[in-house]
DNA sequence: TATGAATGAGCCTTCATTCAT
DNA sequence: TATGAATGAAGGCTCATTCAT
């Protein structure tokens, strides 16, 4: 890695949790070059403009995002142990997987009528997780894990809608509390479709 | 009504839209004067500053969405018309109660650390909308049209969740399908709590 | 008038100098800033941008260019005294008719490969400068005053060039001693075609 | 000539019709890496800032001229030959003989009130040209092949300022017509000297 | 009550320049 | 000789806010 790509790797990690806290209109340059200790310019040399850089963000947060999904899935072998590792990496909304809160809901929300790049990487980072949720069901029942009969497609949205609703709670309420209603509700379900 | 009041009233219900769309910093308040029609100074008389009015505009928008839930719940009698009812509320996530989207979230996910005061108005909204539905689950009991071990605090937050989470979900897709999949399964799970 | 027309009347009167001197690219807001002794928002009250800004500056200096060789023609009766009295307006380039000097030639240099707007707004007063002179000598023949074989359009565009030319002579020389060969050399062409 | 001196002569040739093009001020040192593949760093080995580069493009392009001048010159052998050479090298504004229009036309009236320097480099090149022109004349008049009588001193500047005049005209009309017309007017004084 | 002229801080961006490598 | 990472001043522009009228 040379000397700038390691600067650009450093602005990302660096801008990420300022964006997704404070959004993309309320982030000033000014706040990322506090953030890196870089200049203006030196910004300037590695993104052409905010916008681009905000969009190199958004895609370094949802990498993010799935890199701690897919290692806590790895550490598991059985169908329900991935779910249940799925379920306990947004388990605290406090201290999310990645600072800030959830970014497809934060860039999402924000995007919403702001920027199409941006709404329609959200749009493919919420299909791909309904999906990978609707796959590990599909492979459980394959396995003989789980009753054949489960709506895996249905339960995959139903438990998506669920951490991302449960994330919008707990982060108005500023506790877990509710969160851990969820996710008790989840596992119940889960464990409702073992054989 | 005043003239003021009705200046004064004009501006909360032309801003509101734009505030919930563009989200509060990147609404300028020449967006307001387009929409109002009005002149810079004249928006200064009705609210102090930006905060002033944005704080005005999020308890403008909670209280409309208050009032399209109850306007909705009033129409029915039994305790699963009003859960039903309620539902149908936030049914279509293209065209929300509230125009550009669920106010919780919108201002919610923005004020997360931004505004302190926002968060808590948010807050107590998120708070009396799982009170109302569990109240609404307790008073069913109580006349005998659900199922009295239902635990209704735990399924009102699940309820909450699943429509916020659907209502995030259906606006990345730019579509109502996921909503629909959603909604079909709440009203299946209260359907099966009736007596 | 009222205050913002005149305000907005003041800024061209104050730019366009400095557009002139410093050229559109050299010339910067803070310089306006200054010249007028308005704040930068002022001026994009009144001027949506800097190129608007501009091509107003070039409309306005070629109207006064226009209304100084208009003042020096109506004072005159013959068409020889025009002819005279338009190489008088032009006759001393340290001291142009518009500050900074022609503004045809600074902006039309500049433009050549800038500004397609501005390249034609220069365009048509060069054309019409040539189109005056041409017209001048017709109206001259018309009355008897001119040998009705000279050639005016031919005359009118080489006339036009000696001056151009001639400004461009003396404002690098510093000094008017070019022109005045000229203008002599051009007041006997035309007093050679006197009946 | 060594790789140094090659680098600086490419430096030069390459971004001379850049500066004259989009003028000094509009001239990135950006433009004239992209223009001769070099970094930053190395424009600097060649030249301590823009101003000397920008000084020794304003001397470069005025050789260039020059050479084109002579070049055409030496074909030639009697003094109206010359002459007619001469005119011919200015004949056609569109495609001129030194890329992006005349130089001194285009940093006379940029330097005209910024550098000192290229004002004066300007005015040499001015009066060298007319200087040139009158002593064709002269020549020509000593060889028996002009009118002894013919004011040289006076119709070098008018013929210069003819040319100058008309190049302004022909960018602006962005057609050579009017140089047509002005080029047979000069041959026909030039040929009505003739002995 | 309402206007609109004016301000100034702050934003995004560009650019000439420097310097370690 | 040449690079490219980095700087910081300055440029154009936006925007919340003020205030005389």
């Amino acid at each position: 890695m040379t000397k700038g790509e390691a600067t650009r790797a450093l602005i990302l990690e660096r801008s990420a949790p300022i964006f997704n806290t404070k959004g993309i209109a309320g982030t000033a340059l000014s706040d990322i070059m506090e953030a890196t200790g870089l200049s203006k310019g030196a910004l300037y040399i590695y993104f052409e403009n905010k916008e681009i850089l905000a969009n190199a963000v958004v895609d370094y947060s949802m990498e993010l995002l799935g890199k701690k999904v897919a290692e806590a899935l790895n550490m598991q072998k059985t169908a329900k142990g991935k779910l249940f590792a799925f379920i306990r990496v947004f388990d605290d909304p406090m201290d999310p997987p990645v600072a800030g809160g959830c970014p497809m809901m934060n860039f999402g929300t924000e995007a919403d009528e702001q920027s199409l790049v941006i709404k329609e990487k959200v749009n493919q980072v919420v299909n791909i997780s309904q999906q990978l949720i609707a796959d590990l069901i599909k492979q459980g029942i394959k396995d003989g894990e789980f009753n054949p009969d489960w709506d895996h497609q249905e339960f995959a949205t139903v438990m998506f809608a669920m951490i991302e609703g449960g994330i919008m709670i707990c982060r108005a309420n500023g506790n877990n509390d509710k969160m851990k209603l969820i996710s008790a509700n989840l596992k119940k379900t889960i464990t409702a479709q073992l054989l």
